[in-house]
DNA sequence: CGCCTTCTTGAACGGTCTCAAGCCCAGTGG
DNA sequence: CCACTGGGCTTGAGACCGTTCAAGAAGGCG
């Protein structure tokens, strides 16, 4: 989980650029997102920001997963989203942050001080367009989360998250999909809307009927994904990986 | 629920304005926009637009209410959103709709045609800082509910949504809160992750208890607004009423 | 009036939670 | 080497909340 790059952190070789805030940027808009921006690396388990806070940055997630999620005043909690590398944080024209950001591996940002980004922002359209996308894309998925916290079973919830954690993190070897999940059991179950227990059980449950087997905790493999796919009561968006 | 409006339908006396995708506009950017956009009036029940389909408009809801929802292949269906006037319907840059949009009841549309639209986007930064926002405050929204339907037992979700509808539809009258419900209880079920008997059972016993009063099935009257926010479970966000 | 649709109410079932042990494994210290 | 510890995970038994199935009430409208 521990990875050390060792590489000077410029804009050049960064490596979320393809999917990131800036992708759209121009060399001159980059050097002025330049001007701006710092990274700070979090360890795992740290907090980012909590909710109420006042926000001055806004960032990028550059490698590690952080989780964002709102909570209730008696303990109960919700994640609302799982940031992985290219990932957005932080809301320009809000200056409170609106859930908590946690680190659940050693995490590593690319800040932006949010009111010169704020400028940058209004000054040059791509980054406001790819705003937009980025905004609507996490719409989107918030949705569709939506319906696996409304409507689906305890078994649909683990194989629908095991699918994202497959199309973002999946390596294929041979006939079979390799992965090793992002989060403990305990985060698992805040993600989805059940109990630490529950998720055992049916973790226990599709590796009894074959769905996929475990090496450890965290390493899963997925001998079919189709199959996967029906586990997951999606009606199959195509995409089989990215 | 039907009401007419003879009113001639302009920017000029348009009643969501201050809210809508447009407000930024200057009244050169409006006269752009009103060389693309035409109004259309659905009856109750209708369908807008269905999953999957390919949207050649976005628009705004001027008058009556929409919903979003998913559903699944055996039936189940999530509401992922609820569209009231000054909303906004369509996603600039995707060509598929990702969800069915459904009129709850007589509802009027601003369309707007998606190529111009895009143009006009890409033009006047002002509508493009306007979608940001909406899509971010939709984001917010969304997050909200994700806790909502992982977290909330049957009773602080229908508080939930009965607040909800009491911020953007509530009339104080002396000390209690009058509004109208904007769904069936059908629809109520859809958009709380519930069943039609649960949200029927809950809504009696909150009325038993207090909490409110009704009047038919749809009106309502919330004498005691505090008391309602401590049955939603929320960590009092402020904002008494708009 | 009868016939819708919408909503309410009741009884029984079942999926998920709660509470409580126990397991596995890595780390630590004797 | 072992014993001990603590964190993460699994497993079991029972309770509870919300669902399911079924019937009936309340309007709205011909």
């Amino acid at each position: 989980m521990t990875q050390i790059d060792l590489s000077p952190k410029t804009c050049a070789n960064c490596p979320i650029r393809p999917r990131a805030i800036c992708s759209r940027c121009t060399a001159d808009e980059l050097m002025e997102l330049d001007k701006i921006k710092f990274y700070k690396t979090y360890p795992a388990g740290a907090s980012v920001v909590l909710m109420g806070d006042p926000m001055t940055f806004v960032a990028s997630v550059v490698s590690g997963v952080a989780t964002l999620s709102r909570s209730m005043i008696d303990g109960r909690m919700q994640m609302v989203g799982l940031l992985l590398p290219s990932d957005f944080i932080g809301r320009p024209g809000r200056d409170k942050a609106s859930y908590d950001v946690t680190a659940v591996s050693e995490l590593t940002l690319c800040h932006f001080h949010k009111k010169p980004f704020e400028k940058v922002t209004h000054a040059t359209p791509h980054v406001q367009e790819r705003l937009v996308e980025i905004a609507l894309d996490e719409l989107d998925a918030a949705r569709e989360w939506m319906l696996l916290l409304g409507r689906k079973t305890a078994r649909e919830k683990i194989a629908s998250f095991l699918l994202i954690c497959a199309r973002r993190l999946g390596r294929k070897e041979g006939e079979s999909l390799h992965l090793e999940l992002p989060l403990t059991r305990d985060a698992m179950s805040d993600y989805l809307g059940l109990t630490i227990e529950t998720v055992s059980r049916q973790m226990a449950a599709l590796k009894r009927d074959g769905v996929l087997l475990l090496e450890g905790t965290r390493k899963v493999k997925i001998p079919d994904f189709s199959r996967l796919l029906d586990e997951a009561g999606d009606d199959s968006d195509g995409a089989t990986l990215s």
